[in-house]
DNA sequence: ACAGGCGTCCGAT
DNA sequence: CTAACGATCGGACGCCTGT
C-alpha cells in the first residue's frame, strides 16, 4: 500500500496569539492567558504564553503564582474561552477546505490526511497554501509537521514552531526518531518515563531493544504495543472525525471546605451548563459522573447509569443532588466538584454536522 | 466467558 | 529548599456482578 501523508496542523501558542492578535500592545512583551480558579491571590494555569514569556522559563501548565516569580513583569491576561472556540471553529473551517479527512484532536489541533491531495514532492507547496490561508483569513499563525502517519506528524509540527514546518519522508522516519528521547513519544508522560528509565530505556533506541511481550508485562496489552509501535515510527491509526464522548464542566470552591451545602452551592448551575452545551449537538446522555477533587489534590468519581437515555435537566440536578449528599457522608474535604455527562446518544430523527 | 457498570490512573492541550 | 496549580477531554485497566 502507498505511503500516507498525514499532517499535524497546531496553532502556535494560540490563546496568547489571539489576545496579541487583538491588541497590538501586547506584542513584544511577555504575555500569558490564565485560567484562573475564581479563588482568592489569582490562583490559575498558564493555558498559554508567547515566546516573549518563554524565554523567562514561563510554560503553559504553570502554575500562575511560579510564573510570576519567573518573570515580574509578566502581563497576565484571563481566558475568554468562548472567544477562543469561536476563533477555532473558524481555524478549522479553513483547514477542512484541505481535506475531508480531518481529525481534530484539541481547539487548536488537527490531523490531516492528505493522501489523495497532493504528493511527497510537492508537499512543500502545499504547507505553503495552507499556512497563508490560515495566516490571511484569521491572522494566525500555526505549525504544520508531515509525515506517513500521526505520530509523526505530530512529533514534527513541534520542530520548527513557531511558524514553521517540517517535512518527515517516509524514508527518514528511523532516522527522525534515532535522536529522540522516550519521553518525546507521543503517550509517555511522566510516570511512564520514569518507569521506563528504571528499566534503562532513555531514548527511543533503548526502547526498540525491549521486546513486545516485555513491554506488554510492563504496560499492559494497549500501551505497550502502542509504545513498541512507535518507538518504530509504525502507526496504521486513521485521521478519522471524533465524536465528542463526554461533556462536562469542573468548578473550584471558594474555599476547601467538608460541607455538604459548601459544595452544593459550588455545584450549582454545572448541570444546567452541561446540559446547553449537549443540547447545542442534539444528544442525550445515560450516565452521569461526578467528580471531586479533595484537599490533597487526589480525585474520587461518582458514576450512575440511567435506565434509558434522557437530556432532562431536572433528572440530572436530582440524581447529582443524591450523589453529593452519599459522597459527602463520608467525611471528605472538597477543593473542586464537577459535572460530566456520557453514554450519549443523539435523540430521534436530530443530526448534526460536526460535534466538535 | 462476556458485557456493563464503576472507580481510578495516565496523558494531552 | 521545595512546592506551588485549571479545566476539559480521551483511553485504558482492574474489579465486581449479572446472565
Amino acid at each position: 500500500m502507498a505511503d500516507r501523508i498525514v499532517l499535524h496542523v497546531d496553532m502556535d501558542y494560540f490563546f496568547a496569539q489571539i489576545e496579541e492578535r487583538e491588541d497590538r500592545a501586547l506584542s513584544g512583551i511577555p504575555v500569558a492567558v490564565c485560567i484562573f480558579s475564581g479563588r482568592e491571590n489569582s490562583l490559575g494555569a498558564v493555558g498559554a504564553c508567547n515566546y516573549e514569556a518563554r524565554r523567562y522559563g514561563v510554560k503553559s501548565g504553570m502554575a500562575c503564582s511560579i510564573a510570576k516569580k519567573k518573570c515580574p513583569e509578566l502581563r497576565m491576561i484571563a481566558a475568554r474561552k468562548d472567544h477562543y472556540l469561536a476563533v477555532s471553529e473558524s481555524v478549522m473551517e479553513t483547514i477542512r477546505g484541505f481535506s475531508e479527512q480531518m481529525e481534530q484532536v484539541s481547539v487548536d489541533e488537527a490531523y490531516l490526511d492528505v493522501s489523495g491531495k497532493t504528493t511527497y514532492p510537492a508537499l512543500e507547496g502545499y504547507i505553503g497554501s495552507l499556512k497563508r490561508a490560515v495566516l490571511e483569513s484569521q491572522r494566525l499563525t500555526c505549525s504544520v509537521g508531515a509525515g506517513p502517519n500521526k505520530i509523526i506528524a505530530k512529533m514534527a509540527s513541534s520542530i520548527n514552531k513557531p511558524d514553521g514546518h517540517m517535512i518527515v519522508l517516509p524514508s527518514e522516519v528511523e532516522g527522525f526518531l534515532s535522536g529522540k528521547s522516550a519521553s518525546e513519544l507521543f503517550g509517555v508522560g511522566e510516570k511512564t518515563a520514569e518507569r521506563l528509565d528504571a528499566m534503562g530505556v532513555k531514548t527511543v533506541i533503548d526502547l526498540r531493544r525491549m521486546s513486545r511481550e516485555e513491554l506488554v508485562n510492563a504496560f499492559g496489552n494497549a500501551k505497550g504495543a502502542m509504545l513498541y509501535w512507535s518507538s518504530r515510527g509504525i502507526d496504521d491509526s486513521p485521521v478519522s472525525p471524533r465524536k465528542k464522548e463526554q461533556y462536562g464542566r469542573l468548578r473550584s470552591l471558594p474555599r476547601e471546605s467538608p460541607l455538604l451545602a459548601d459544595v452544593k452551592l459550588a455545584f450549582s448551575g454545572l448541570p444546567e451548563d452541561v446540559l446547553r452545551l449537549l443540547a447545542r449537538d442534539g444528544r442525550s446522555f445515560r450516565k452521569i459522573t461526578l467528580i471531586f477533587v479533595l484537599n490533597d489534590m487526589t480525585m474520587r468519581t461518582k458514576t450512575r447509569t440511567m435506565a434509558s437515555p434522557t437530556s432532562d435537566v431536572n433528572t440530572l440536578k436530582k440524581t447529582s443532588d443524591d450523589m453529593i449528599s452519599e459522597f459527602m457522608s463520608e467525611g471528605r474535604i472538597v477543593r473542586r466538584v464537577g459535572l460530566s455527562v456520557s453514554g450519549l446518544s443523539a435523540p430521534t430523527g436530530q443530526r448534526t454536522l460536526f460535534d466538535f
